[in-house]
DNA sequence: TGATATATATCGACAGTCGTACTATGGTCA
DNA sequence: TGACCATAGTACGACTGTCGATATATATCA
């Protein structure tokens, strides 16, 4: 298992897989549907992208695979999410939240300065 | 101006460069040090991502150059963000907070099923 | 019969970041 | 004086994760 550096951002269709995983074991397809539902239709994972991710992430110990099924002659490849992987999920999402709260905040002052000088011009 | 799809994810990097501007006019080793400030060292931007992001975000019409200035005999680009800059920082930032209270709502339902699971099994 | 949904595999292209090396000035310290 | 460090920017090859497209196979529905 590789470990990985932490402190090193995790990319929007990663975060959704780990988060579909969440919600307890399901197979790959079961994932990106889920992940779609979950964000309101705008995370569409590819099936690239997710089968890609999931290698990676088995690898990294954030994920393990829970058994190959066969439901109505097809396929199914499951997989769980680890102890690890739901921690490094939280870790992603406190620190998503505290950038958007620094940014928000950030964007607040701003406006209260834009608004201050537009006073300013048309006075 | 390169018009760019929304609903599309912003990476981490360039996400600090709005951030920092949106704190006043910065030039380039300006918006490193405050990156830094701002995350409490978590973010290191690099030289060449800073630039690059730079170039791309002009291009974008994210932020402008507002003049070079030789300060102490060293050149100095200056930078400001754009109204689509703020707006599109502010829209970034959303979707993250919206992102990270989904995945913790997850880990949530998952950490009472993971204690209710571990008392039947103790039982 | 053909279209659509389910389910996975594979692979080249691409964008953004990283890592490193380089030029150049000014200040500090031994 | 020379060595070193912080500041400031340029340049470029390597890398990683995602995208986009193609392929295979089964079940269902019109």
């Amino acid at each position: 298992m590789v470990i990985r550096m932490s402190n090193q951002e995790m990319r929007e269709p990663t975060f959704f897989v780990l988060a579909s995983l969440a919600d307890g074991r399901k197979h790959g397809y079961g994932i990106i549907k889920d992940a779609s539902e979950l964000s309101e239709g705008r995370v569409a994972l590819k099936v690239g992208t997710l089968y890609a991710a999931l290698e990676r992430l088995q690898a990294e110990g954030l994920v393990i695979a829970t058994g190959d099924e066969v439901v109505g002659g097809r396929l199914r490849r499951y997989f769980e999410l680890t102890e690890p992987g739901a921690a490094s999920l939280a870790e992603e999402s406190e620190r998503q939240e505290l950038n958007a709260k620094r940014a928000r905040d950030r964007l607040k002052q701003r406006a209260s300065r834009v608004a201050a000088s537009t006073k300013t011009a048309s006075a």
